[in-house]
DNA sequence: GACGGCTTGCGACAAGTGTCGCATATTAAC
DNA sequence: GTTAATATGCGACACTTGTCGCAAGCCGTC
């Protein structure tokens, strides 16, 4: 099974967020990416804290600087987040969840349309599967 | 409008719940309410900062004891934290969350089917208003 | 009126977080 | 070889958060 992930605050996602997408990327790319970003030294920090928590590691050196890469699964660390979430608010119920989300307008008719697809695939490979 | 709802930890929010299904309660109550609770100075704590930070204010006493009351509303307070999650997850898209909700089976056909129909409420509603 | 129990009001503290600055090392360019 | 740029490795700091303990006050009971 995979190592247990590591908690992680806010900015520390929202940095392996921007190495997600890219795949690979050096401190000043990740810094480049960010949207309000604080200073480099801030930056260059929470990487050094994620490799800490072993959620990244460097793959190599290029041009005199570090090239890092997630070590964890983003899905798999996306719902632990979203369990967190879960749990804290609604004792680890989706339904009312998607209720706030609709009441928010956050999701529409659209979306629950997707959603109901891409159940009704899961439901087929699940069965074939069994 | 009402005042910017706080941020408050996770110790504080769970607390908060407690007191919105109680809808008053003293710190002993909301300390007897926690699952596993830490020490009654810790809950006390909370609860004091809770207040300071304008979440929860005192009513009455009662016992010689503060009952106390929240002045946050509960669903505004949980749709911050859910806004929060997909911000920082999604870049404040619904879609994906609910896609990896169904992904991790945290919701099923009938809650789809009961968001469906609330939806529909609400757009009758909408109408009607407008 | 002293006693015991329960609340409160404070203070304390270790971790975790966001934020930087700076000395040192590395390297490309003169 | 000296210079200028830039990455890294540390250290520092203020704030937040979870966690308590303790002195003081209040109140019902004996």
């Amino acid at each position: 099974m995979p190592a247990a992930l590591p908690d992680l605050s806010r900015f520390e996602l929202q940095c392996l967020r921007r190495l997600w997408s890219r795949g690979e990327a050096t401190v000043r790319q990740l810094h480049a990416d960010l949207e309000d970003p604080p200073s480099y030294s801030t930056v260059r920090k929470i990487v050094e804290r994620l490799e800490e928590k072993g959620a990244v590691e460097r793959v190599r050196r290029e041009d005199r600087a570090w090239i890092y890469r997630s070590t964890v699964s983003a899905p798999a660390m996306i719902r632990k987040e979203i369990r967190r979430l879960m749990d804290l608010l609604f004792d680890g119920e989706g339904g009312p969840l998607v209720a706030h989300l609709a009441e928010m307008d956050a999701i529409d008719g659209e979306d629950l349309k997707a959603i109901e697809s891409q159940m009704k695939r899961a439901g087929r490979k699940a069965k074939r599967g069994s």
